[in-house]
DNA sequence: CCGCCTTCCTGACAGC
DNA sequence: TGCTGTCAGGAAGGCG
């Protein structure tokens, strides 16, 4: 499933093949891939994120996103956590690069969502929602098209805002995410000191996506892992210096993983042209129940909490003593 | 503000 | 063989 790693690597795919291209035609196969397109100027904030349309509202969300969108001229694809965005804005007159749009094509990919890079003339992958048609004036015309088993992901429209550190902009729909690690403008120690606010477990204040972005279910694991905390280690008990080291091992472990193409755990992730990441070979945690923990030999266990898988190491990744007896 | 629960969705797979 | 139930999980809304 995509997380940080993933999105980079379908960001660095899409960008030169998007920068600069005009978007020729759209079609919109399944409206429940557009959750969060708001129709009309896509600010307004209304329209209900994630609500169930009537058919009828559906299918004006459609026409609305395909009519708005054609014609448009792609941008560099930016980042931030798992949300992935294309600046666009009118055709320009001469060669001039687009970037400083006041909307953007905004992505997130849920659970099962591709970006994919296909020719005009190649066939169509399964769960294909949404399709583009893109012509670029050095590399001709090309498809995009947005797949998505699951249907958790969803593009957008969305008008970009100034973010709240003042540093660029993000689309409005994603300016309550907070920077990710690998962002250089990623605050380190007020990212130690809201951890350590907090009375929550450290795996769910790593998936809080307002404290730190990018990471998901594999990637908490993998740093906690890499730290050897337990997963319900509160962020309370966990002293500045191990914070700032779970930090460390965080970007650690997506630098690895961005470098091998990202972790193709079920298949459900790939990159723009189809393939396959290579990360999944070497995780310590996640996935790995029942097989011995590479530090002690000891069998890695996994437990739910929060309707979640987690896996850890139960000798190398011990709860503080209080703590677990606080949990009786 | 905080933490926890539910909802959205499909397909793979286990069990009867 | 064919049904039913369970599981996978990111994000956001709602509730106490």
């Amino acid at each position: 499933m995509p997380e940080l790693p993933e999105v980079e690597v379908v960001r660095l795919g899409l960008a030169p093949a998007v920068s600069g291209a005009t978007v020729v035609a759209v079609e919109v196969r399944d409206h429940r891939a557009l959750k969060r397109h708001v129709p009309g100027t896509g600010d307004d904030g209304l329209g209900g994120h994630g609500v169930t349309l009537a058919p009828e509202a559906g299918a004006a969300r459609a026409a609305d996103f395909e009519r708005r969108l054609t014609g448009l001229r792609l941008g560099t694809p930016v980042r931030r956590g798992k949300f992935l965005w294309i600046p666009v804005g009118p055709p320009a007159a001469g060669a001039r690069v687009v970037g400083a749009g006041e909307m953007a094509l905004l992505a997130h990919l849920g659970m099962s969502g591709q970006l994919l890079l296909r020719e005009l003339d190649a066939a169509g992958d399964r769960h294909v929602r949404i399709r583009l048609w893109i012509e670029h004036p050095e590399h001709g015309e090309l498809r995009i098209d947005f797949a998505d088993q699951r249907l958790f992901g969803s593009l957008a429209l969305d008008r970009l805002a100034a973010a709240p550190d003042g540093i660029g902009e993000v689309p409005v729909q994603a300016l309550h995410i907070a920077r990710d690690p690998l962002d250089p403008a990623f605050d380190d120690a007020a990212f130690v000191a809201a951890l350590r606010r907090r009375g929550s477990g450290v795996k769910s204040l790593l998936l809080d996506q307002s404290l730190v972005s990018g990471v998901g279910n594999i990637y908490a694991d993998e740093a906690l892992w890499r730290a050897r905390l337990h997963p319900e280690t509160a962020g309370s008990v966990v002293g500045a210096r191990k914070a700032a080291e779970l930090l460390r091992l965080l970007r650690d472990v997506f630098a690895q993983a961005l470098a091998e193409g990202g972790t193709s755990f079920d298949e459900q992730y790939v990159n723009v042209n189809g393939q396959a990441g290579y990360f999944a070979h070497q995780l310590h945690s996640y996935g790995r129940t029942g097989l011995p923990c590479d530090r002690c030999g000891t069998l890695i266990v996994r437990e739910r909490f929060m309707n979640r898988s987690s896996h850890y190491c139960p000798k190398c990744q011990r709860l503080a003593k209080a703590q677990s007896a606080a949990a009786k």
